[in-house]
DNA sequence: CGCTACATGTCGTCC
DNA sequence: GGACGACGTGTAGCG
C-alpha cells in the first residue's frame, strides 16, 4: 500500500476543454462524416452494426453485429456489446486519434496500435454535452490503514514506535518502519487484504534490509484487514508476524464519536 | 500463463435473454419512471443530472452533474464522465438488481454493496436493441506462446523434450516441465513480458518441485517475449536462466507460410 | 466457494 | 519514460 491521503478527490481532467456548466442535450447530424475531433468536450453515442478490428497488443477481430460506440471528450473510443458490464469489446485509450470516413472509423495512438471500425449502418447518433466532472470523492477506507496503524503503533506490540512511514529502499518503500520496545527494527507490510503477493513483497524488503547493518535485524509483520489462510502459511513459514487489523476499532480510537452509535 | 487455446473465442452472456437477431433502434419512453428490468436485452442510455453514492468496499461520492448512465442487458449499471478512456466513475457489475424509483435508482447487489443514483433531471433515455454479440475471436498472442513452446523444447537448449504443460504442483500449475540432454528436470514459467512477480512466482514452484526427489534438481526457466530489466537482475540471481521468445519466428516455424511475405 | 494466475489490465507515483 | 504497487481491480480455470 502506498496512498496516504485520509480522502482521495479525483478531478476532472486537468485540462478539460469547455468548462461549461450548462449541459444541453444535441442531436447530431445521424449521417454523412462528422468531425469527431472538432466537437469537442461531448460524449457521442452511436449504435451502429459494425465490426472491428484492433492490432497491437494482440490481434483482435469482432465480426459485422450491432453495438455502442462510446467516443468521449478525452478521445478516447469503446466498442460495446450488451453485456462485460462496464468492458468494452474493444477500446483505444487516450491519447488517441479518431479518423472518420464515411463508413470507416479508424483509431491510432503513438504505439501504432489501431482500431478499425467499418460501420454497415448506423442506427443512432447523438451527442451530449457534460462538462468537466466536478470529481469523485472516495473515503479511502485502505489508504486510511497505514495511516491509522502510523499513528499506533502499539498495535504491532508494546513499545513498538515509529521510525517512519514509507520508509524507502532501493526496491521500493516499505509501509512502515518500526522499533519494537527493545530497540529492534520492525518492517510492516500494509495491505487490505493480505495475500500471497504481499508476503512476497514484505520478503524481498526483509532480505535487502538485512543487509544493511544498521538495521539488521528487521523482523517482519504483514498487517491486514484479512489475512488468506494460504498468505498466512507462507508468512509464518518465513518468520513474517501476521497482525489482523480491525479498522473500525482503530477508527475508533481515533475519533472516539464514530463509535457511539 | 495457463490458456491453451490458439485463438479465443469469447462468446456472448451463456444464457442471454432474447436471442434475437433484427437488431431495432428504439426509443424508450423518456420520462417517468421504466420498468429497468423488464425489457430486457437492451441496452439503455440514460443523459442525467445526477448525484451518486457508492457504499461497499468503500465509499464513494459523486456530486450532482451531468452524466451517462448506461444500463446493459447483463444488469449492469455504469456511471461515465466524459472521460476516463472506458472506465466508468462508478458502477454495479452483474449479479445486481436496478431498482428504479421516481429520481433515484438503487443498484443493490449479493454483498450488500450499494449504488444510489438520485436523478435531478434527465436529457437523454433510449434503448437499443443489440442482440447477442457473435463473439470476440482474439489470435492469443500471449496464450499462442505456451503452446508454441511446447512444440518446441529445443528453444530451450539442445535436446529438451516435453515431459508435461500445465504441471500441476501443490500450490499452482508450472507452465511447462522439461528435461534437458542429460535427462535433468528444467520447469519454464511463460510470460507475455518477464517481470518481477514471473520470478517469484517461478521460485516458489521451483523451492517446492526440489523438494521432490523425483524431479529434483529442477532448474528454472523464465520465457518471455520481453523481459525487464530488473526481472532479469533477480532471476539471475537466484540461478534462474532467462530466454527471450520471438513470437513471429515461433509462429513462422509452425506454419512457414506466414513468414512468406 | 476458495485460490491462482491472467489482463490489450488501467492508473497513479516516483525516480 | 520505465519501474512498481494499488485497484471497489474483473475474470477464467481448477480443486
Amino acid at each position: 500500500m502506498r496512498l496516504v491521503m485520509t480522502s482521495i478527490v479525483e478531478p476532472g481532467p486537468p485540462a478539460a476543454i469547455g468548462g461549461n456548466t450548462d449541459p444541453a442535450t444535441v442531436s447530431a447530424a445521424a449521417a454523412g462524416p462528422s468531425p469527431a475531433i472538432g466537437r469537442v468536450g461531448r460524449v457521442r453515442l452511436v449504435i451502429a452494426r459494425c465490426q472491428v478490428d484492433y492490432v497491437g497488443r494482440l490481434t483482435a477481430h469482432l465480426p459485422m453485429a450491432p453495438r455502442l460506440l462510446l467516443v468521449k471528450a478525452d478521445g478516447s473510443v469503446s466498442v460495446h456489446a450488451d453485456d462485460r458490464a462496464y468492458k468494452p469489446l474493444n477500446w483505444m485509450s487516450p491519447p488517441c486519434w479518431l479518423e472518420e470516413q464515411p463508413g470507416v472509423w479508424t483509431v491510432r495512438n503513438k504505439a501504432d496500435e489501431s482500431l478499425v471500425i467499418t460501420i454497415d449502418e448506423v442506427l443512432h447518433d447523438t451527442r451530449h454535452e457534460l462538462g468537466v466532472d466536478p470529481g469523485l470523492v472516495k473515503d479511502g477506507v485502505e489508504a486510511h490503514l497505514q495511516e491509522l496503524l502510523a499513528a499506533h503503533p502499539e498495535t504491532f506490540g508494546e513499545g513498538h514506535t515509529l521510525v517512519r512511514r514509507e520508509y524507502m529502499t532501493a526496491i521500493g518503500p516499505v509501509d512502515l518502519l518500526l522499533r519494537d520496545a527493545s530497540g529492534a527494527s520492525v518492517a510492516v507490510e500494509v495491505k487490505r487484504r493480505g495475500e500471497i503477493d504481499g508476503v512476497e513483497q514484505l520478503t524481498r524488503y526483509l532480505e535487502l534490509m538485512n543487509r544493511d547493518p544498521l538495521l539488521a535485524p528487521v523482523a517482519g509483520v504483514l498487517a491486514a484487514q484479512q489475512i488468506k489462510p494460504q498468505a498466512r502459511t507462507l508468512a509464518e513459514d518465513r518468520g513474517i508476524r501476521c497482525v489482523v487489523v480491525d479498522y473500525d476499532a482503530l477508527r475508533g480510537i481515533e475519533d472516539p464519536s464514530l463509535t457511539l452509535f
